[in-house]
Parts: C-alpha cells; structure tokens; sequence
DNA sequence: AGCGCTATCATTAGCCG
DNA sequence: GCGGCTAATGATAGCGC
C-alpha cells in the first residue's frame, strides 16, 4: 500500500514476496500486541512460512497455547459458526457454478454456430461469388480466434506462481483466467455476507476486498459485433 | 493513529475501549487475511474479548485448530516438515502443469484440425461430387462431436461423491473431469512419497485415494481413427 | 540478501447525528 | 451503541544502495 496499490493475490515474485511477508509479519505482530494492551484482551497469532523454521508467533508461544487451550473447549457453540461457514460456501459454490455453467453455455454456443456457418458455408459454397467467399473465410477466421481466446480464458495460467507456497489444503495449480474470476466473485460473496456481523467468520476478514473487481467475463458476448452478421440468414 | 496519537497502554475510558477494540479487531482480522493471501503462509488469529462472546477467529475456527495443532506438537521438526512439504508441492506442482499443457495442446491442435478442414471444404468445394460433399458434412460432424466430448471432459462436473464429505479447506466447487483427473494424479504422487509416512501432512488425507484410476486423458488421441483420413491431402 | 527512504495507500481517534 | 466522516498517524511498495 504505498507507491502503488497491490491487488490481494499472491504474490508470485519470490523476493518480493518474501521482502513483504518479512515486513507485513513484524507489523501484524505489533497490531496484535497494540490490540492486546490498548483493549486488555487475550489474543495470539500464529504464522507458518516456508521463511521462518519456527512460526511466527504472538504472543510468547506459552501465552498462544493457553489461549489456543480456551479455544479448542467450546466445541458446542463452534458449531453454530461452522454451520454459517458452510452456508457461506455452499453459497460461494453455486454463484461459481453458475459462472462456470453460463460460461460453457457460451462456448458451446459459439462453437455450434461456428460450425454451422461452416457447415452451412460447405453447402451453399456453388452461390458464392468470390467476394462473399472471402468474407466467408475471414468470417470463419476471426470466429475462430474468438474461440481460441476464450480457450485462453478458460485454460491459459492467469499470471501467477512460480509453485511454491500456496496455503496448504488448497490443491496447488496454475490458475487459469476463470478461476481467477471465480476468485474475485468469491471474494465479492464473502463481503455481501458480511452484514451479519458476529455470526459470520468473515464478517472482518474480507471487507478489505471491496474495491477488487469482478474481471467481465462476457464482455465478449455483450459486444454485439463479436459475432457478426449472419451469413445464411 | 488519527486526530491524537495514543499511548501504548490499557484504555481507561470503557466505551472508547471497546469501540477501538471493534475497529482493531477488525483490520487485525483484515491483515492476517491478506498476509495469508499475498504470501501463501498459514496463518491463524485468536482474540478473546469481554465484547464478543465467541473468540474472532481467523481463519475458520476448523482451520485453526489445525494450524494450532501443528504449531503445538512440534517446536523443532517443524522445518523439516515444512521442506518436505514444499517440495512435494513443487512434485505435484509440476506434473500436473504437464498434464494441463498437453491436454490444451490437443485440444487446440484438435480446433485448429477441424477449422483446416472446414476451410479447406469451403475452398475447394467446386471440385467435390455430392457423394464427398456428404463425406465432408458428415466428417465434420464427426468431428465437432469429439471436440464437444473434449469439452465436456474439461467443463462437465464429474458424477461426484454426495457433496459432503471434501476435506475442509478445500473450496467446495464443482469437480471437472480435468480436476477429478488431477486430483487423482496428485493422489498417486502423495502415494509416492508416502513411504515415509508422518512427515508429510499430506500422508493421511489422501489415503483414502489410492484405488482412484488416473482416466485415460488421451485414449481419444491414441486412437488413429479418431481423425479420420485426410480429406484433401 | 537486507536497510533506509519516501510517496502513497490504509488505518483509525475523535466527533457528530 | 452505531455508522459515517475526516484529519492525522501508521503501514508499506518500490527503489537505490
């Protein structure tokens, strides 16, 4: 946050990363101290890194296990927070799903039609003059590229990691452009959920994310010209 | 941090106390979120407070407890652990970056195929009998079937275990075919280096994987029929 | 690699309705 | 007590050494 606004994603430069996880840890453990004093409340934090051998951790590793002890003895009303959790992705699962679904509507759409001028351009080949079959073969061209950079969108690593250190339960893969997006919505959800303050885990932790944007993901399809005028209407 | 600087100690006045607790919590919260993010680091906070009657907690309480776990049993063998880990991420990593790039890479040979083959009818389409103007049509039929088939490998979500019982961490999202292949391949080399079994956080969660076929991702392209003849060789 | 610098961006103390 | 506002302090990305 300072020369230039940095989007939340990780970051896949190695140094750089490294150079801000080493400064932004030292001042998270100073927040949680400032929280601790200023508020007299207990608080700890816990930080794994592929930097550190040890973690980090605040307050004195003795202090976070007690506190940690409180914790794990309320399985009961954890329980309520873990149902609100799970309502919370299922339904970041189905606002991805219907992303996903929409999106391969469309690229089948695009490929049926394709196939159909093409098709269609086969049969009715003997009517053509020269020009028209020219614009039929650029036609079919431009269509096709269109479908290669949705192929992009859907297959092509969004710039991202090298491979090291993702978080640990969360299968490491390139991204592609679309779960990017899907990243961004998620993100958009988790903030729409947060209102219910106390009962959501997230209520806190996302509302940073709200200036991100949704990349548009039909854009293509908005633009009325992306597929031209018919050729055997 | 505003109109005044405030001292580092207890805040005497009750409502100021709690009403700074509310906003501290909440981008304390903020930052350990977007620590994890911008570094893939695990990261965990616990705050106790006379405010809340359950800690706030980040990131989910499940996700806590494990990270809380792993930071109680091992001081020192932490590293190794970690090391390890980082290196069968970077395994994984890698083979199914290879498997997604061979499979783009059919499928786009498989469009542009197609698309030569269209092209190639529209052009030279004078010269053709009715006999080969069926021949085409229906080849390119053919065709487009195999790529919607492709398509469906890549987008259409898997017939999935009763949506349930994914491991917690795990965004729930509709598995792909593609996804549920990578999943498995990334089952088989856990497998691999589970011989040395409790080192690695992996060894235990994805046992239950190891009777998973990795599907034929190319069985369609082994198969010389699949194409066809050449229509204008 | 690590340290210091500083322009920018982010957080927040105090106030108001 | 809460949410919004703004001035002021705090955090930090990018750079040069």
């Amino acid at each position: 946050m300072a020369r230039k606004k940095v989007k939340l994603q990780w970051i896949m430069n190695d140094t750089a990363r490294r150079t801000t996880y080493k400064k932004r840890v030292k001042s998270l453990m100073k927040k949680v101290m400032e929280l601790s004093t200023l508020c007299g409340v207990e608080a700890c934090a816990i930080v794994y890194s592929p930097y550190d051998p040890q973690p980090e951790v605040w307050a004195s590793p003795m202090e976070a296990v007690r506190v940690i002890g409180e914790f794990k003895c309320r399985p009961d009303q954890t329980k309520k927070r873990l149902d609100q959790e799970i309502y919370t992705r299922e339904r970041v699962a189905k606002a991805k799903e219907q992303v996903v679904k929409q999106q391969k509507k469309n690229m089948r759409m695009e490929m049926q039609n394709l196939m159909d001028q093409c098709l269609a351009g086969v049969q009715g080949l003997q009517h053509l003059n020269i020009k028209e079959l020219s614009d039929l073969t650029w036609s079919i061209d431009d269509r096709l590229k269109a479908i290669n950079h949705q192929m992009e969108f859907f297959h092509h690593p969004a710039p991202q990691p090298g491979a090291t250190a993702a978080p640990v339960a969360v299968p490491v893969a390139q991204n592609t452009h679309l779960e990017v997006a899907l990243e961004s919505l998620e993100n958009q959800i988790l903030l729409d959920t947060a209102p219910m303050p106390r009962d959501s885990l997230f209520s806190v932790a996302y509302r940073g994310g709200q200036d991100m944007m949704l990349p548009g993901l039909y854009d293509h399809y908005e633009d009325p010209s992306f597929w031209g005028p018919p050729f055997f209407p």
